[in-house]
RNA sequence: GCGGGUGUGGCGGAAUGGUAGACGCCGGGGACUUAAAAUCCCCUGAUCUUUGAUCGUGCGGGUUCGAGUCCCGCCACCCGCACCA
């Protein structure tokens, strides 16, 4: 007898042929059904799909699977996020142009994602380096440029004199460039901004619809976002100058003991002939700007013989330099209330500056002393004049009040968000199309000329921004004067790549970058599902962009992902030596508890599991299981155990596993009987019920669960006698697994003797009467805790119940003639006795 | 510091206030086999005086006939933000 097993080698290739031929997920925009529109974050073509892909995009592919299967028309497609540093580092390593080193990790991962046998819509495919797609980014930034959504600035940059380039904050490392190692500069650049804080308000408010995003995620937005109220107002100084100031607390403006005002205000600035003054402000600019540093860092100030007059009681405050405030938030000025802000306590206490109580928690508190720390909570106004008694709600409403009255301040909203920019000093990103002209200043390239393409022949030799240095490139002529002009050299940042793609997935013009009519048809996403890391950047600034577009006329969109779904990591145990070099999962064997290198047998650690990392070795590559085991197994393993949105554990053991239950679910498609008769009402009843429950548990995204409903019911199957009920069940395991295990799935369903694909077939039906048991186990228990159990006819009356349940034996003896208090039944679940 | 999350067997994890530990992994025992692989069957939270009982969902209280689930107070770990006025 020949062996009986499922060679995903040669079925896998052979399906997914099938599908690319039969344009099985060609989504059609045509179509009457309705429409389903299922997005995973698109991969940055780094080189190789990791085990994190794979689960990212295997759920969504089950997602995509399950809504095609209920008649839904699928858009599920594909691309790359082809922009970025990588590709010019590795230009400057390895020689290889960018564009050529990005193309061919673009062919590898590709290959290696329909090696997986993910249902996805390979016409849309492009690449964001592609210029049919850059160019009509370009065609967008000019209308928003002219729509004032764009404007220049000057901003500070990280300058790296050696690279001479600009580094990004993370590729700053203790104040040094991450590759040169040469001290990192500041410098003034021009640079082009989005104005994203005109949508502040509307980013977020827009929060409060998107019932589906994770509230995690929309409180790192709305915190991101960062909206605070109160009043801003202006001190008049000794030196005939005024000083706006900032503050959400105007009611505690009584207990105001001093001015403080950033190391970069001009005021501070003005300062500066002072050499202590000078002195102070470069102290300042050396504080660490990491988290424990932060923590520790002590209030420092510098007084400067200024002062400013309290608008109230016309007292002179003491103005200082000081370092814990930023220039870039509300003003870069504060009034400092010791009594009711801890920075503002901690500095006073340091400079004996007075700490007054405003805020008590009764008026006959007024007095209390302080309680060594500021008191930054609610109460009543005291020792506050004509605010005395009012709530802080008042006081601050009476203040901003007064102070619009009396024209020396005003109640503003002061946001967080700062205006995106996204002008990057690189060769391998989007250009921006703008012109410097001589006589008209900035201008946007005609949308005739575009896409302004990035030039081909460019070197990495020497340091600095290729597009910079290249001999013809940025020569060119004003469009409006027609006399020699320099192209705009910076491209954009890659955020804004990723910030319309989806737009681009759901409609293909050739001459627009969208058409709305199909933009209506299919946006917005219904799931998006990516990683959290995302959770602040990439997502504002895609929601930002589809309002801007909105806000322009181009459709009629605001928010871009209905859903949100952000998946947890992939982990892996770590391996380590004596000498704590880590070493990969196939450079170790476990040999019972312990384990060791397969080389020479040297004592390995086991350690925590971490997500996969290159670094730590612990990473398991999707092919070399792919080959071992087929995709199967591996879309199943990623389906598995862990909740979707938690890490999953990869073990050897685990893919062993679902290697195995892929085979034996083999076994059981081979065990339909044709000729088997009868039925087996509790088996049919099991195959509804999990038929709903599978159903459910997908909508949900609760593939864990789904998963383990169906090694239930497999289980239930291959116990149960040949019959027309267990036929029902195979043939319904075999559906409801298709979407999850697709190439097993066709090929069993060939088996059976079909001609179509099962990709095209409908969810199992369910009857609707078969999902109701009619036994049913009641618990008997005694004081709260389980007796026994007892079966007994759906839908028994209490009194019935409660009969059953006092004549149990076990329920007599734990009972031992106590007086039974009271009973209480719950129909069809359980019966407590109280003694 | 602020905000959020998590905590259940050896492990990943199930569980509308109603039989805690479904399902999977690991482990143990057995069957089949010359043998191995594969497969199948049984056991698998702890303790005890083991036909049974007691304890058990991070810790301490509470509400309830009944709490993993609800309330109050802690602890630990993880994540995000951070001198934001």
């Amino acid at each position: 007898m020949t062996e009986n097993r499922f060679d995903p080698s040669q079925a896998d290739g052979r399906w997914q042929r099938a599908w690319d031929q039969a344009g099985t997920f060609t989504a059609d925009s045509n179509s009457p059904k309705p429409k389903s529109y299922i997005l995973e974050m698109f991969p940055y073509p780094s080189g190789r799909i990791h085990m994190g892909h794979v689960r990212n995009y295997t759920m969504g592919d089950v997602l995509a699977r399950y809504k095609k299967m209920r008649g839904h028309e699928v858009l599920h497609p594909m691309g790359w996020d082809a922009f970025g540093m990588p590709a010019e580092n590795a230009a400057m390593e390895k020689m290889v142009h960018p564009g050529e080193w990005t193309r061919s990790n673009i062919e590898a991962m590709k290959a290696q994602l329909k090696r997986i046998g993910f249902a996805l819509d390979w016409t849309r495919e492009f690449a964001t380096c592609d210029p049919e797609y850059y160019g009509h980014e370009q065609a967008l930034f000019i209308d928003m440029y002219e729509a004032g959504l764009v404007y220049r600035r000057q901003s500070e940059v990280n300058w790296d004199p050696v690279d001479m380039t600009v580094l990004a904050n993370e590729q700053v490392i203790d104040g040094k460039g991450w590759r040169s190692g040469a001290e990192v500069e500041k410098r003034k650049l021009d640079q082009w901004f989005l104005r994203i804080t005109e949508f502040a308000e509307d980013l977020l408010s827009g929060l409060g619809d998107l019932k589906d995003w994770p509230d995690k995620v929309r409180l790192m937005q709305e915190n991101w976002i960062g909206k605070s109220q109160g009043l801003e107002f202006s001190f008049e100084l000794s030196n005939g100058e005024t000083l706006p100031v900032y503050t959400t607390r105007p009611d505690t403006i009584f207990g105001a003991s001093f001015c403080a005002i950033a190391a970069d205000h001009p005021i501070a600035q003005g300062l500066k002939d002072d050499p202590s003054v000078a002195a102070f402000i470069e102290e300042c600019r050396k504080g660490g700007t990491t988290a424990a540093a932060l923590d520790t860092a002590e209030k420092l100030g510098f007084r400067t013989n200024i002062t400013a007059r309290h608008p109230f009681h016309g007292q002179a405050l003491p103005v200082f330099i000081a370092n814990f405030v930023l220039m870039d938030y509300g003003t870069g000025a504060v009034m400092g209330v010791p009594g009711h802000d801890q920075r503002d306590f901690e500095f006073a206490t340091k400079y004996e500056l007075p700490i007054a109580r405003v805020v008590a928690r009764s008026v006959s508190e007024a007095n209390a002393p302080m309680a060594g720390e500021a008191e930054p909570g609610d109460g009543v106004i005291v020792n506050s004049d004509f605010l005395d008694g009012m709530s802080v709600e008042d006081a601050k409403a009476d203040v901003i009040a007064k102070a619009e009255a009396g024209g020396w301040g005003e109640g503003t909203t002061v946001w967080r968000l700062r205006d995106w920019g996204i002008s990057r000093q690189r060769y391998w990103g989007t250009p921006i199309p703008i012109i410097h002209s001589p006589d008209h200043g900035p201008v946007p390239v005609p949308k005739d000329q575009l896409p302004v393409e990035l030039p081909e022949d460019i070197d990495f030799e020497t340091p600095g921004n290729p597009l910079e240095r290249h001999p013809t490139w940025k020569h060119t002529t004003c469009p409006i004067s027609g006399k020699p002009a320099l192209r705009e050299t910076d491209t954009l940042d890659t955020f804004v790549n990723s910030s319309w793609y989806f737009l681009r997935f759901a409609s293909q013009p050739v001459d627009a970058p969208f058409d709305p009519e199909e933009i209506a048809k299919w946006m917005p996403v219904q799931h998006y599902i990516g990683g959290i890391e995302h959770a602040i950047l990439h997502l504002l600034y895609a929601r930002f962009w589809t309002r801007a577009m909105e806000r322009i006329g181009k459709f009629d969109v605001k928010e871009p992902f209905s859903a949100l779904f952000t998946q947890g990591m992939v982990t892996h145990e770590t391996y380590s030596l004596g000498d704590g070099s880590w070493l990969s999962p196939d450079e170790v064997r476990k040999n019972g508890a312990d384990w060791t290198r397969i080389e020479d047998g040297a004592p390995v650690t086991a350690g925590r599991i971490v997500k996969m990392s290159k670094s730590k070795k612990n990473v398991v590559d999707p092919d070399n299981i792919i080959e071992k085991y087929g995709a199967d197994a591996v879309r199943w393993f990623m389906l598995s155990d862990s909740p979707p949105e938690r890490d999953l554990p990869w073990s050897e053991a685990g893919i062993e596993g679902c290697w195995r239950f892929v085979q034996r679910l083999w076994r059981l498609f081979d065990s339909y009987d044709t000729s088997a008769e009868g039925e087996d009402k509790s088996l049919a009843r099991k195959t509804h019920q999990t038929i709903v429950a599978v159903a459910e548990d997908i909508e949900a995204l609760g593939f864990n669960k789904a998963v383990a409903r169906l090694y239930e019911l497999t289980g239930a199957v291959e116990k149960a006698k040949p019959s027309v009920s267990r036929n029902f069940a195979i043939s319904s395991i075999l559906h409801m697994v298709s979407p999850m295990m697709p190439h097993l799935a066709e090929e069993a369903y060939a088996k059976l003797g079909n001609s179509d694909l099962i990709a095209d077939a409908a969810w199992p039906e369910h009857d609707p009467a078969m999902l109701v048991e009619d036994e049913v186990t009641i618990a008997i228990q005694h004081k709260g805790k389980l007796r026994d159990t007892l079966t007994a006819p759906k839908g028994a009356a209490n009194e019935d119940l409660e009969a059953l349940a006092l004549a149990s034996e076990k329920v007599q003896r734990s009972l031992d003639g106590a007086e039974v208090r009271k009973v209480i039944v719950v129909p069809d679940r359980l019966v407590n006795i109280v003694t």
